[in-house]
RNA sequence: UUUCCAGUAGUGUAACGGUAGCACAUCAGAUUCUGGUUCUGCUUGUCGAGGUUCGAAUCCUUGCUGGAAAACCA
């Protein structure tokens, strides 16, 4: 029973290659990050999209690296890329770097001037600018256009072996200088930058440009279908064109609206600026959009994916409420997570009728939606417990389902109780809630005939264990800080990131793993910070909160 | 005001000349030993104007709106 399911326009572009024996029905993508930052959940997208299309239609995909500009890429974040690209699910066919083609493109821009459609310019990066007109004035040729073809060979090799200082010359395509495409009029392929590179080294002091190096990899590798975002949608020409002449494999390039989400940014520039700045405290801040950040905040690699399927492909402009990610994540840890107790705003609540220094074990299962409980575990009960302050009401209003004077809930996976009095402080704060319990309610094995609305959590004084627990809040106050007036740095939300440094427990929490979601009941889902826990220190993070139906009237 | 891309509920995304659907969000209600989950239901949409056609979200013209495009970045 397949299921019908509507197509991207990449899919269907692809299923009409197919259908037409385009490479004989061969599909190979690329996904080509250039190592000078994070992925974030914008790579995400790409990310499922390059791969996920291989996978559909029994294709590969090459991760390459666009490591053509030396200064600002590094290895740090080669790194980072591949285990990120790892940890969302995804294996590539090979592992590629552009400048792994060095040599192949040195060569092709050679045959570009040799079939006089490459010269050498000496002008500075003003006046190229300046000779390149305006979109509504066309560009005028300088001298250096009309060099011979035995002159440019010898400039251009002598760039290569380090004659020249860096920003002497370039070497320009000869394209079309009045063309309305800007990209046409003479595009820059290769520059001089006397600087060290991650992979090789001292070299090359001639780096090529993007447009003389992203086609030409694609072309190399024989990338069928080559997507990238639409800002590329100008140079897809030049893309063409470059092929076309140096007559190499046809490789095609698509372009998709890249993903912008509500409350964030999403441009490395911003996110260093954030880093660097000390905004948050690196690039996996579990408040950033960086992938790594996800993760150290709880978020699933299945989430992603799935976040990554139900936003869609398209060509026109998009802000993705981040509701939809939220959504995706607490789908994934319903099914998943394990339930535990943990009180976060503590008070204490007294059962007077209950024996001194008793302790019962009661059973709580460990998650509701699987089939048999997955499980369970036992948790210890006694008279003294630490329940949420927000659990209890010193004038409740109507529906309020919770505690206060005269109100009965069950403690879960425990007994129903009553509350009879409180206690407060000099401050008329609330310290101590005093309640009755109901011997015959405890949980399976209830005869009470009791029903209560309300049932709340709770851990045992005695048997608590502590740990510090991190809320977290959106980044920016605004839903699209890249578009507001100013820097978008002062739409930061100062209370982005909440500690509690005293959070009680469950004692089952303390054998609690690193890169384990769980369910604190009521709370929310909560994982277990990889960089901030110790043993003898546990440091929790809150992922995303339960959804929350209750509306205070 | 040069060229290119794009306009469908609040946000995304379908419908490929033939009943505008889905998801998230929102709001109601049911169920619930998590005010979670699950279930049910409601509200809200084709940018405007012309045309072609028996029939237009879809094709054509035009206007409007948004975005992109000039870096020795990718």
């Amino acid at each position: 029973m397949a299921e019908e399911r509507s197509l991207n326009f990449i899919e269907e572009i692809i299923e009409e290659d197919i259908r037409e024996g385009k490479n004989s029905g061969r599909v190979l993508t690329r996904f080509p990050p250039e190592p000078n930052g994070y992925l974030h959940i914008g790579h995400a997208k790409s990310i499922c999209l390059n791969f996920g299309l291989a996978l559909e239609y029994n294709g590969k995909t090459n991760l390459r690296f666009d490591d053509t500009n030396p200064v600002k890429e590094d290895v740090e974040y080669v790194d980072s890329i591949k285990a990120d690209v790892k940890w969302l699910g995804f294996e590539w066919a090979e592992e590629l770097y552009a400048s792994d083609y060095f040599d192949q493109l040195y060569e092709l821009a050679v045959a570009m001037i040799k079939k006089g459609l490459a010269y050498v310019d000496d002008s500075t990066p003003e006046e190229i600018a300046t000779q390149k007109g305006t979109p509504t004035e066309p560009g005028k040729p300088n001298q250096y256009r009309s060099r011979s073809i035995e002159e440019n060979l010898t400039l251009f090799a002598e760039m290569k072996a380090g004659k020249y200082p860096d920003g002497a010359k370039v070497l320009r395509a000869k394209v079309d200088l009045a063309s309305p495409n800007m990209h046409m009029r003479d595009p820059i392929m290769y520059r001089i930058k006397h600087a060290h590179h991650h992979r090789t080294g001292d070299a090359w002091c001639i780096y090529p440009m993007y447009d003389f190096a992203h086609g030409q990899s694609d072309a190399i590798e024989q990338i069928t279908h080559s997507i990238c975002t639409l800002e590329f949608i100008p140079h897809r020409p030049l893309y063409d064109w470059f092929i076309e002449e140096l007559n190499l494999f046809p490789s095609k390039q698509y372009e998709f609206a890249r993903l912008n989400m509500t409350y964030t940014v999403m441009s490395k520039r911003k996110l260093l600026q954030l880093v660097e700045e000390g905004h948050v405290e690196d690039w996996d801040d579990p408040r950033m959009p960086t992938i790594s950040g996800l993760r150290r905040r709880g978020y699933t690699p299945k989430s992603i994916r799935e976040f990554c399927e139900r936003i869609g492909v398209a060509k026109r402009e998009n802000m993705i409420d981040v509701s939809l990610l939220e959504f995706c994540i607490r789908e994934d840890l319903n099914k998943s997570a394990w339930r535990r107790m943990a009180v976060l705003d503590p008070i204490k609540l007294v059962i007077t009728d209950y024996p001194e220094g008793k302790t019962e074990m009661m059973y709580g299962e460990n998650n509701p939606e699987a089939e048999d409980g997955d499980g369970g575990r036992e948790i210890p009960f006694s008279r003294e417990l630490w329940i949420e302050r927000e659990d209890f009401m010193e004038i409740p209003p109507k529906k309020f389902f919770r505690l206060g004077v005269g109100l009965m809930v069950r403690l879960k996976n425990a007994y129903i109780v009553k509350c009879e009095s409180f206690v407060k402080d000099a401050e008329g704060n609330v310290t101590e809630v005093h309640c009755t319990h109901i011997p015959e309610s405890k949980s399976g094995g209830d005869s009470s005939g009791i029903s209560v609305k309300g049932t709340i959590h709770w851990v045992s004084v005695p048997h608590a264990k502590t740990a510090e627990v991190r809320l977290y809040d959106r980044l920016f106050q605004v839903e699209d800080p890249s578009n507001e007036e100013g820097d978008f740095k002062s739409y930061l939300n100062p209370n982005s990131l909440h500690i509690i440094e005293t959070a009680y427990i469950e004692p089952e929490l303390a054998k609690a793993e690193p890169g384990v979601g769980y369910q604190f009941m009521r709370k929310g889902y909560f994982t277990l910070d990889k960089n901030h826990s110790k043993a003898d220190k546990l440091v929790f993070n809150r992922t995303v909160t339960l959804k929350d139906g209750w509306v205070k009237k």
